[in-house]
DNA sequence: TCTGGGGTCCTAGGACCC
DNA sequence: TCTGGGGTCCTAGGACCC
């Protein structure tokens, strides 16, 4: 009896996705220092003789953070997440690009299908990233998917002009942390052997999953290294960690990971939220927080249209000028996508909350979704589950209503 | 001159039901 | 009347990821 073959997963990652995606538009800029981030405007202006005019980093006033650099830029300390204000000290001269999140999207489907035409089973993991189940991929046994790797990064490359790093590994864990291994343009196996000479040297928070809480914890019991947690006693890291977390931590530093690749999974809550230009205050800011307010509901039941969802718990997220995050959600009687029912019930939800403090940043979320087909028949989803109580048998769902 | 926007999952207490 | 266990839903907060 031939043996079941062994899982191959492997991690693509688009090499520096959002700004590899504007050096195709901006080929001048290529070997620069190009930094995505804050906001919409600095958009480059051109000139009549052809040649085009860039924003710099220090020229930037706002609240914006750095999406994504070139690694000319990251090589000058600015990296996504840092605030772009503070990233023009290290590289004041470095290129500002406004983000174009409608041309990346064009990319990532651009790139996700070339894959498909390869391998059937991929699971997104946003923009640009996926995972790719090789173990059934012809000849892929053979030589632990490195052919089919080559194959992708080849196809992704013909599709887009764009670079990715992909790595193979026996588990998503390890292929994740196998994709950073040799970026830019990389291509990494890994195989069980490997976890003692390439992953446990790797600091801990190179683990997906460890991340700045956890990496301060381990690090004040002196584990650094992912070795370093393998080495740690698992009845220890369950005492200090707790059950599920500690049990975790003791299997990914041991390689251990058997997640499948899910090709598909219904969104579980869609929000819009807003950081303001200044910081509001309830009672000053009344009118202009209240138009923000009913304009982001808008923005949250066309989403759900858009989309084909409708919610039954509205929930609201303020984040104050602390930086404090205060979350509130209500749940409805009946699922909604209509505009004014999310306000009214965002409305609810922030009369809990003391306003005393300016507000930063107002975000609306819709969770508890629901597909159109279940709403219109909600005994066509009644499956595996057909046994199982439902709690308002009389509940009626009501179609949702549209704005006139 | 700090720190965006869109998500997922987990924990935990109380309500409520059987 | 007291004890009690199990299950789900609701809500709030927090860690983490891209």
């Amino acid at each position: 009896m031939p043996e079941a073959p062994r899982r191959l997963i492997a991690h693509l990652d688009m090499d520096a996705f959002y700004a590899s995606v504007e050096l195709l538009r901006y080929p001048d800029l290529r070997g620069r220092a190009v930094v995505i981030g804050g906001g919409r405007r600095h958009q480059p202006v051109q000139r009549t003789d052809g040649s085009r005019e860039y924003a710099r980093m220090r020229d930037y006033t706002g609240r914006g953070v750095i999406t994504t650099s070139t690694y000319e830029a990251r090589a000058l300390g600015a990296h996504s997440g840092m605030g772009v204000m503070k990233a023009a000290q290290l590289a004041p001269d470095a290129v500002l690009l406004p983000i174009d999140f409608d041309e990346y999207r064009k990319y990532s489907k651009l790139f996700k299908a070339a894959v498909r035409e390869v391998a059937k089973l991929v699971e997104d993991r946003g923009v640009d990233e996926i995972y790719i189940d090789l173990s059934e991929l012809p000849g892929a046994q053979a030589d632990a998917g490195r052919a089919a790797a080559t194959q992708l990064k080849d196809v992704v490359r013909a599709a887009t002009g764009l670079s990715c790093s992909i790595a193979v590994a026996p588990n998503k864990l390890l292929a994740k942390i196998g994709s950073e291994l040799d970026k830019p343009n990389g291509l990494t196996v890994l195989g069980p052997g490997d976890i003692e000479t390439r992953i446990w040297p790797l600091a801990a928070k190179k683990v997906n999953g460890i991340g700045p809480k956890a990496n301060e914890k381990l690090a004040s019991f002196g584990l650094h290294t992912i070795g370093d947690i393998a080495a740690a006693d698992p009845a220890w890291l369950i005492e200090h960690f707790g059950k599920s977390y500690g049990a975790w931590l003791h299997a990914a530093s041991h390689g251990l990971d058997e997640r499948a690749v899910v090709t598909f999974s219904e969104p579980k809550s869609i929000s819009r939220e807003t950081t303001f230009e200044r910081d509001l205050h309830a009672v000053r800011d009344r009118a202009a927080l209240g138009a923000i307010f009913t304009e982001l509901c808008g923005e949250l039941a066309a989403d759900l249209t858009h989309k084909g969802y409708a919610s039954r718990t509205i929930g609201i997220k303020l984040r104050f000028d602390d930086f404090k995050i205060v979350t509130r959600d209500l749940s409805l009687p009946a699922h909604t996508m209509d505009a004014q029912t999310i306000r009214r019930a965002a409305g609810e939800c922030l009369k809990r909350v003391d306003l005393t403090r300016r507000l930063r940043l107002l975000g609306v979320r819709a969770g508890a979704l629901a597909t159109l087909a279940e709403l219109v028949a909600p005994q066509a989803e009644v499956g595996v589950e057909a046994t199982h109580a439902v709690r308002e048998p009389e509940a009626k769902y009501t179609l949702p209503l549209f704005d006139d």
